[in-house]
DNA sequence: CTTCTGTTATAATATCATTAGAACAGATTG
DNA sequence: CAATCTGTTCTAATGATATTATAACAGAAG
């Protein structure tokens, strides 16, 4: 599990945990049906608290990206089409971003060449 | 000045009125060189206060977005390349929303339709 | 049956966000 | 010049978050 918190980072250590699981899902190192660490070992491998794992797990899980099954354990959930809540979230979180890069003066062409770089980052894993 | 805060909104109000005045500037609505309301006035409109205003005219100082003069006011600053340093923060922004996109499911091609809309929603004002 | 799992509860601490009020000094304007 | 407006700075209080620490509980897994 290659994860790595930065404890000084004013990014809140659950969404660290948050995007990183993202992150690993989408290079596909971790895969649908696969399940995640337990809360506690996870926790002791970052050196966190068991909380902190707990409740970056159920914001994945309120996400639909998890699967939390009760007193068992997590699995990634296998999401083939977005529902129409995801596609939303998706665009008012770019939203912002995109703003911030035309305020820049990052040409569109530009804006659209880094985010096929992304995506084929993570496609290629 | 067309800036709604949502009190109830779990994002600060800080990083709304961030948000919107980016927003507000891609769109051309507020343009280069442009002096912004006054963190008293402005505040005051929004019902807010000028303390919290203050802190979102700097931490777009910090983006380079806002020229701040001591004591005297703030101005739309001119960009019309970006830095390095904007270019990176772009990219880290975009990075963790781009695999969360994928993630859910959403094509590639569906990704660039929605980045593609969202700059011409701004730059067609 | 023992161990592991998430769940729940209480509590303490630190940080952040927001508001309030006041005072100060430079900038602007009439 | 004098009055007003500006951002700046300071102290203070409040509420919400984030994180950690313990502990106990009940269902799942071996």
């Amino acid at each position: 599990m290659f994860i790595e918190i930065e404890t000084t980072s004013d990014i809140p250590i659950y969404t660290q945990l948050v995007n990183q699981l993202i992150g690993l899902i989408a290079a596909g190192d971790l895969k649908p049906n696969e399940p995640l660490p337990s809360v506690r070992s996870l926790a002791s491998d970052l050196g966190v608290n068991m909380h902190t794992v707990n409740k970056a797990y159920h914001e994945l899980e309120r996400k639909k990206i998890l699967n939390i099954i009760p007193k068992s354990g997590a699995i990634v959930n296998d999401s083939k089409t977005p529902s129409e809540e995801q596609l939303s979230t998706i665009i008012q979180l770019l939203k912002p971003i995109i703003a911030e890069a035309i305020v820049y003066g990052v040409e569109e062409a530009k804006i659209m060449s880094i985010a096929s770089s992304l995506i084929s980052e993570f496609k290629e894993g």
